[in-house]
DNA sequence: CGGTGTTGGCTAATAGCACTAGCTTTGAGC
DNA sequence: GCTCAAAGCTAGTGCTATTAGCCAACACCG
């Protein structure tokens, strides 16, 4: 029996591309398997479960995804960074949906775990983006997580069956561009956060909480669950 | 040996509290008939398949969060119930995140799929949040995608693994609501899409794709994908 | 009060799943 | 050319959802 040539990356690599043919949750080591024209348990030998496989996976996602959208925001600034990242990333979304599935819902073991790194890198470029509004320091944080709930949200309905969307999908995308777009240039920039009616004012920021030591750090809670920052 | 009493009713809200006391991933037909004081086989008297089980607690979940947004905006308007809309849909996701997560990802089979009918009711006290904004008729159906884009997006992080986020997510929950609601406000209201540059002037909106019909009536894609507007 | 029929429980069995143990064979390095 | 780790394999385990078929319980009806 010669022997198929296997390693991790491989392995790896034809799972997300077949994850995108046939769904994520249809994605089986069986039939990982017999895309590779290999038995089931010759799997075990590169990837130790298919939880392992399903990190991987997302690994591989969020550096694709990240790269992508530092690409697409290279010597751009505004409203044209904004766009030209939540483009990329909802292209990334469409066109790779199972890989990207893979990444909802991770925890991570630890500060070392590649999905914190990845995580962590995968927010390099939105952060970039948030230098070119005039955002305080103090809401950079907020900021960058309502940025990630934003284009989550949309790039997790395009992955998980909002895929038959009426043809005008492209305008209401740019409308939401335009509506955080505005809504950044709105920021309030003498450092109090507005609006929030129902919060005791002295708990409005916490100046440790600053979006740059978490992505250039490594911000992970004491339960080894990843904070939001590093949250896909 | 006595009957256990049970029916579809009983079955599924066992089913949601189940899910969210475990996770919606490791809800299986075993732990569930456990839970129940009942052999496996017997649920399948109750429900058709597991799918049909989690379209029922998709359906219930839709229908919760519907009931918990519409009351939480009662004799509100403007930037107090679209808070109010999100803190609803929030508090649910949290004390309730195994039943939302089962909302995730659905596909609809036609038009009287229950769950259409839920997603569609689920929508109403969404739009009726944008009507306290000055909003043009013909950009009630961007906003509203982004207002669900947005929400799903946050309550997708928190059903899936994102519930150990920092001390002060609070705050950032209303930074975010902040955020859209300076959006909301700035939107132009000469009829006009504004900074859509890439794309084609005569696409920019389609009268007849308004929001009113979506959500009064049933719009569902030829294909039985429900339609965005009609997506959780 | 005595059937009668539906219905809700059961046991047993099947196919597919992830995964492990242990064997054989390949192929690279000395 | 030999050695030995690594990469494939077969066989088997225990889990999953699901079906078939049986039997008892209960509601109704004469």
């Amino acid at each position: 029996m010669p022997r198929a040539g296997l390693d991790a990356g491989v392995v790896v690599a034809a799972a997300a591309e077949l994850a995108d043919e046939i769904g994520f949750p249809e994605l089986t080591m069986a039939r990982l398997a017999e895309r590779l024209g290999v038995r089931t348990p010759s799997l075990y030998k590169h990837v130790a479960s298919q939880e392992d496989l399903h990190r991987r996976i997302a690994v591989l996602a969020l550096d694709e995804v990240a790269d992508a959208i530092g690409a697409a925001t290279q010597g751009r600034a505004g409203r044209d960074a904004l766009g030209a990242a939540a483009r990329a990333m909802r292209d990334f979304v469409v066109t790779h949906p199972g890989r990207y599935a893979a990444t909802i819902g991770l925890t991570a073991t630890g500060p070392d775990d590649p999905v914190t790194i990845a995580a962590v890198r995968g927010l390099g470029p939105f952060s970039a983006v948030l230098r070119g509004y005039d955002v305080p320091p103090q809401q950079t944080t907020h900021a960058l997580r309502a940025l990630r709930s934003v284009f989550h949200g949309f790039a997790t309905l395009q992955a998980t069956g909002g895929f038959q969307w009426a043809t005008d999908v492209d305008e209401s995308f740019e409308w939401l561009v335009d509506l955080i777009d505005r809504g950044l240039r709105a920021t309030p920039t003498d450092g109090r956060v507005v609006g929030g009616e129902g919060l005791d004012p002295d708990r409005r920021h916490d100046p440790d909480d600053g979006a740059i030591t978490v992505v250039g750090g490594r911000d992970v809670s004491p339960t080894g669950r990843l904070s939001e920052e590093s949250q896909p």
